[in-house]
DNA sequence: TATGAATGAGAATTCATTCAT
DNA sequence: GATGAATGAATTCTCATTCAT
């Protein structure tokens, strides 16, 4: 009989990556890297161990093309947002969506910022975190700047820190933690004049 | 040679127990648990493997011990600072020690917020976390309250994300943060009236 | 398409196994045999892994046939060398034909001595090079004693030892070794005779 | 209890360290470096696997120190006999010598031999077996010197071949090789002068 | 109290081999 | 004939924990 075709290969690849990397998100996200083994991963992904290691190299590159790949959906999600409405919208949209990503993706948030106290055993986390935090405060920053208000670099800086901290409290306190009124709470803080003009 | 009396015992007992706490605390914040040994912990404490059982039932043991104990470090401090001052002098030294806190016990913070995201395997940490929060929440809150800011409760979580977005960034960004700027930036926002009274 | 024909086949057939062999022989000399995998030498003959066992049995069949075909080719040159000359010339062409074959051919000689301590794993590999070296003693033995030297068979394992002591050598200390020196040396001591007759 | 003193550890140490080199050598040389496992050394050792890493870092380490080991218990042997006797019974000796640690520690030259193929894989080998090449080489050189021998030089270094190819033959063809033969055929050879004076 | 030797379960990784296409 | 995905056993190595002294 003759081989399998390019593409059928590749469809058989992809397919036992994507298992692959579902069951690491899953579980490195829940457990933690160290915490879950490849045998778990293989298992989860319904393959045996060895075929893990015909897509992946080590455990670390698996963790690699994990976070390059959390790290590439948040992005394309975050640029489409905003980049085509008016600033004092756009301030508003990302209150929703960040409040949305938080309820609906709260395993990559936790992900992603777990990796942060990974930075001295994987320095490439360190890189990519750093950029994303540039370009997450930049885009703050920008807009908090169209709306108009004064010192938008520091203010941006702090609304930063408050989505990852309450990204951190919504982690330790879980369904008690009242996301709903906190989501109301910014947007009036901040999309005042907006809000007026829609009443 | 006269056999030891229980005090000094007690003082043996206790000196090595702090030794070891000491190392773990040292390892495991710069390293994670899973990555830290019982070996490199009995290493660093200058006492033999054995010993350490001696004094834990476990490494699990250890990780209770330690995060109880950084807890009621943090809490002493915190306790202490608040308690007897009127509530403007009271918030701004509230930025005061905390980035003092950051600047001079950056590994306590990483410790303890790392645990958050041990909670699933470690479900005791929850609990600490949980109440840890509700108090540091608690606090602010009457804080804000007294200095008669509307909503201090949405206030004082969000002042709370605050303060642990501000605590991550740091850990991400390192020296490139921008620490005194935005502790300045903080009292200039929150504590304009005292400020502006002491002038 | 018309089908293959046999010749074809076998055509195609040969190459393949020819193509194995070529990089099991490149890899398992510079290597040896445990350190090399089917995967490579798939790789550097430029197949597919699965190929490799259509032609052959297991990873030690590979061996086998790789062995023998070593065996052979050394045979092969060898008898080419001194069936047809008089004794006195064919000595000299013996050292030639030696010192030439560790020159250019290293790693075969590599590959067929490194097998001598696989004997235990490999039974097989004993027989071969019992009979090889009975060979190689027995052409020498037979030269010596035409030359007329004493006691030709003790002489001629000496010798034979001599070169394959040399070829250790040579593998050990690489190009510092004097083979050039050797050689002369060596034509001097046993060709005397005829090298002065040449004079 | 008290604990064990030093020495007691030490005496456990390095008893479990000899049993570990003791398997490893008997394994290793039988079966080569790639064919023995850590599995099989600790069962071979009577001990847990575990154990092996208590003592050695690697397996590369256990080769290291399997390797050093053997070169120095060589290494002595070699210079008591040689160092004090005049030139022409040390050349007897010297093959007395060799045959006997032929017939008596095989294993050992194996060994030692086996590791020149290695080289690339563990390079401190290649610097090890030089250095032992050379000594070998001076070794002789100076004794056929001494007995007067025109060219000592290349006359040694043929002897070292003959004394590694026999070697070689003699891991080839076992106990079908007449050693005793060869023996009585080379101090016949070399020792003449001695022999005759003997006589 | 104190030591460190010893264990064994389990982790990451490799690789010969099989098999569906 | 040809491919490479898939497997599973074996390998090296780690580490929490136990135990004799």
């Amino acid at each position: 009989m003759s081989p399998r075709t390019k593409e059928q290969f590749e469809a058989i690849r992809s397919q036992s990556i994507r298992r692959i990397l579902d069951a690491a998100f899953c579980l490195i996200s829940k457990n933690g890297y160290e915490s879950t083994s490849i045998s778990q991963i293989a298992k989860e992904a319904g393959i045996s161990k060895g075929l893990v290691y015909n897509y992946f190299d080590s455990k670390e590159d698996i963790l690699v093309s994990l976070v390059e790949s959390a790290f590439s959906e948040g992005e394309a999600l975050f640029e489409e947002k905003f980049e085509t409405t008016e600033p004092e919208e756009a301030l508003c949209l990302l209150f929703d969506w960040f409040f949305n990503e938080l309820r609906t993706q709260a395993e990559l948030w936790k992900l992603i910022t777990e990796m942060a106290f990974k930075i001295e055993k994987f320095p490439f986390i360190g890189e990519l975190l750093q950029n994303k935090l540039r370009e997450y405060f930049f885009m703050i920053s920008q807009l908090l700047a169209q709306v108009g208000m004064p010192d938008p670099e520091n203010e941006a800086r702090m609304l930063a820190a408050v989505f990852d901290g309450i990204g951190f409290h919504y982690l330790i306190a879980g369904d008690e933690y009242p996301l709903d009124e906190m989501e109301q709470f910014l947007i009036n803080k901040y999309c005042k004049n907006h809000k007026e003009q829609g009443e």
